[in-house]
DNA sequence: TGTAATGTTTACCAATCGGTCAAATTATCT
DNA sequence: AGATAATTTGACCGATTGGTAAACATTACA
């Protein structure tokens, strides 16, 4: 008899890490999109190329896919920011902080769409975990850039809004894509934006910040 | 015989205004959390309070809601941008366009949200209006901050890019209010934030552009 | 005030929704 | 190879979806 799998506590097998691995792919593409709501258990499935009852095998509920997927879109966010460096020198971790934000606007935008999506509709599904690991990561990165301002190495300035402003700034071209790609015109549309965007904002944050040395 | 909303040629009753507005209104409470695949008529119905048919007599379909709510909400999402003024000195126009953003994003974040969704989605129901009279005004725009560049009255930057940061920047504490209200605990969650958040953009952008004069 | 146009509601429809079930198929291991 | 466990599927369920039809109620205007 099949064993649901929300019962197995044993090891996965071959055939499991695959499929959940299809699966989450596929929901990523649809979820990202048209958020929780919007999104139905059939078009998962059609794009997982996979039928109903069997994706239903992997994952019991609507719910149970995407709250999968988004434990793991979470962390690997989160990743640029836990890599900030408080023994760096201030320019040059805001600089890769910006770029490494903006690669991962470029080559993983529907995990930044996923995200969006959900706060969009008030984080019904993630407002502990950004009550919780979320707030104490950014408590204590905002902490060594407020040291950073207090020692003179940058302008005085809001931690919090300095975080909140490259977060949204780098994100903009993912979750705005369309957007920007409209307003930029077909001919400046191609993954040349990105570098054009790296500069400005590299630009922006360092003066805007005071730590423009040459 | 009642005559369907879509085939009146002839001018609106004073029923028509008011409940036109009530739905729109409602639509705006839903349409702004779920997006369009995420609602359902029967939801905005039920905020508007009234039944799902009468809500249809003045709005055929979900879509044309959806479209007439867009076509509104757009306009005035513009109204600060068409301020800006090209014959302004940089520095206050600067300045006044990041306040108005705030203000709108403090003021409507509903309007801010249905927009935002809308984007994710890949712009279904207004990439025309994109490329076109969006496009238009941002080029005049843009035009307008290049030849401050090219007078030195700011430093040499990106216009396109300059003018996607304040959105973002600004837009983000309207889409993302839940992740900020977490992010700054309940004690700075206050209006104050909107107050704090315009001290540190004004900043950012008045420094980093290289425009400050004291 | 009568009447025609406008507005509202109840009952309903086919399609789609999330999810179940039992049977059939396939992989795994001895 | 044979037994057993894991995987897959078609048929189906009740609830919800966007939308309609027609009867009923109200308003505006002569």
């Amino acid at each position: 008899m099949a064993i649901p799998r929300a019962a197995r506590t044993q090891r996965r097998t071959r055939i499991q890490e695959e499929k959940e691995e299809v699966i989450l792919e596929a929901a990523l593409d649809v979820f990202s999109v048209n958020g929780f709501r919007g999104s139905t258990i059939d078009q998962i499935a059609e794009v997982a190329g996979m039928s109903k009852p069997n994706l239903l095998y992997y994952f019991r509920t609507k719910e149970a896919m995407h709250r999968a997927l988004i434990d793991r879109v979470l962390f690997t966010w989160l990743e640029p920011l836990r890599a900030f460096d408080a023994n760096g020198d201030p320019e040059s971790e805001i600089r890769s902080y910006i770029r490494r934000k903006l690669e991962m606007a470029r080559d993983f935008p529907r995990e930044s769409r996923l995200f969006a999506n959900e706060m969009l509709q008030g984080a019904p599904h993630v407002e502990d975990e950004l009550r919780g690991p979320l707030k104490s990561l950014v408590d204590e990165k905002a902490e060594v850039i407020r040291a950073w301002a207090k020692t003179g190495k940058i302008a005085k300035c809001d931690p919090y809004h300095l975080i909140f402003s490259i977060w949204s700034t780098t994100q903009h071209y993912a979750d705005f894509d369309v957007q920007v790609r409209a307003v930029l015109g077909d001919e400046h549309s191609g993954e040349g934006r990105f570098e054009d965007a790296a500069r400005y904002l590299e630009q922006l944050f360092v003066d805007g910040l005071g730590i423009r040395q040459s």
